[in-house]
DNA sequence: GTGTTAATTTCGGCT
DNA sequence: AGCCGAAGTTAACAC
């Protein structure tokens, strides 16, 4: 990785067209030819960059761009699309390299996977007599998160976000509305179950006759017997 | 900005849980306490970072990580979350800093905003008779991208994107439905437009009744008169 | 400040 | 390879 401290003004060409006028900035040279162009804030979003598969080249400077104080020019090319990126280097502070080797990768948990994992193990947690008929249950639309049975017998397709919010309830309104057209399943009701449920979400869930079921990730994981490891 | 390339290893608690063993990245800390943890690849997303607001503190290593070759421990906290990240260096092959300053940002050209001035200009490219009643035509749940009419003087409701896909579908019919409950207005047709439309999204929309139509950007840019400026 | 929508989204999973 | 849904999404904009 080629990381290089420089004044410098950068032009981006492809699904949009932006430009960086000259300042202080750290560019990121990596091993597979991406860029990044980093400020000293914001995020962690650089101001501009490449995305892979893509070549930096470094280019001699036009007359026009001597002129003005450009010392080099970097033109990195995007290998599939037309995206380009220019970067105009006027004042290089400093330029260095190092092997960083492949990165073993990054290990994560507590996502919607647990989630369904953990509620479709503890189904009973949205009432008694609820009985698992199977997670990911496929559809024409997609696959629903879980789908159940009450204690009644009925078929109970479960939504199943992290953070409830609109799109999640729009999500199961239409499975719903499909499964509802299955005679083998009909009638269908629905449950939005999330860590978290938006008002906006939950009211116009209830509108629908959703019902909302806030669910506690600790308490679920709690009741996890530790036999059935989730992963 | 400081920038550091070290051996380390990483540990994210917060809205998950994530963890990078050891292996040699970049750390990038910038001015406002933000840190960044890069790989020599990927994309131009972190392996790992914690967002501003927050601060890092240099703690000393326990005698556990000691033993274990740790030289340097980076406690970063979020102000307001219970977020962290501890970042145990194990050998550090490079440690600068540079004064970047403030940057002046980006300029951004040809995104949906463009789209949507591009088509309110030439909204006969809808059709024929077509006529411009206003961008942004505010309802009770949000603006409308464009609100025209027709060649026969009926109400039309256009949904523009970049790329078309099924939220967009569903935003648009809960703008149909709430405008086609307005006696003024109704009835309201609508039209999904964009420079690219998913086969699901395009398969709902046409199934609502509301006509799916491809945008060309370059086309509407070259019909632009150069007069009208669009900024 | 809160809520909604876009993004050069990126990323992972599945067909 | 393409499509779809999630993300520690982040960021801009309206109310």
């Amino acid at each position: 990785m080629r990381v290089v401290i420089a004044r410098c003004s950068v032009d981006y060409e492809g699904r949009v067209t932006a430009h960086l006028p000259l300042a202080t900035r750290l560019l990121m040279v990596k091993a597979d030819g991406s860029v990044l162009v980093h400020s000293d804030g914001g995020s962690y979003k650089p101001l501009n960059w490449m995305s892979p598969p893509c070549a930096m080249t470094e280019i001699a400077p036009e007359p026009e761009e001597a002129a003005a104080g450009v010392v080099a020019v970097w033109m990195v090319r995007h290998t599939k699309t037309e995206d380009r990126l220019r970067v105009r280097l006027h004042e290089i502070l400093s330029d260095t390299a190092h092997d960083l080797g492949i990165d073993p990768g990054l290990v994560k948990d507590g996502v919607e996977a647990h989630l369904q994992a953990l509620l479709a193990e503890h189904i009973t947690t949205l009432g008694d007599g609820f009985a698992l008929v199977r997670r990911e249950y496929m559809t024409a639309i997609g696959p629903v998160d879980i789908l159940c049975r009450d204690a009644a017998g009925v078929s109970v397709a479960v939504e199943i976000k992290r953070r409830g919010e609109i799109d999640g309830v729009e999500q199961l309104t239409r499975y719903l509305e499909l499964m509802n057209r299955d005679p083998h399943l009909a009638p269908v009701t629905g449950i939005f179950a999330a860590q978290q449920i938006k008002p906006q979400a939950r009211t116009l869930a209830e509108d629908r006759g959703i019902r909302c079921v806030v669910l506690d990730y600790d308490a679920l994981r709690g009741l996890d017997s530790g036999e059935h490891r989730l992963f």
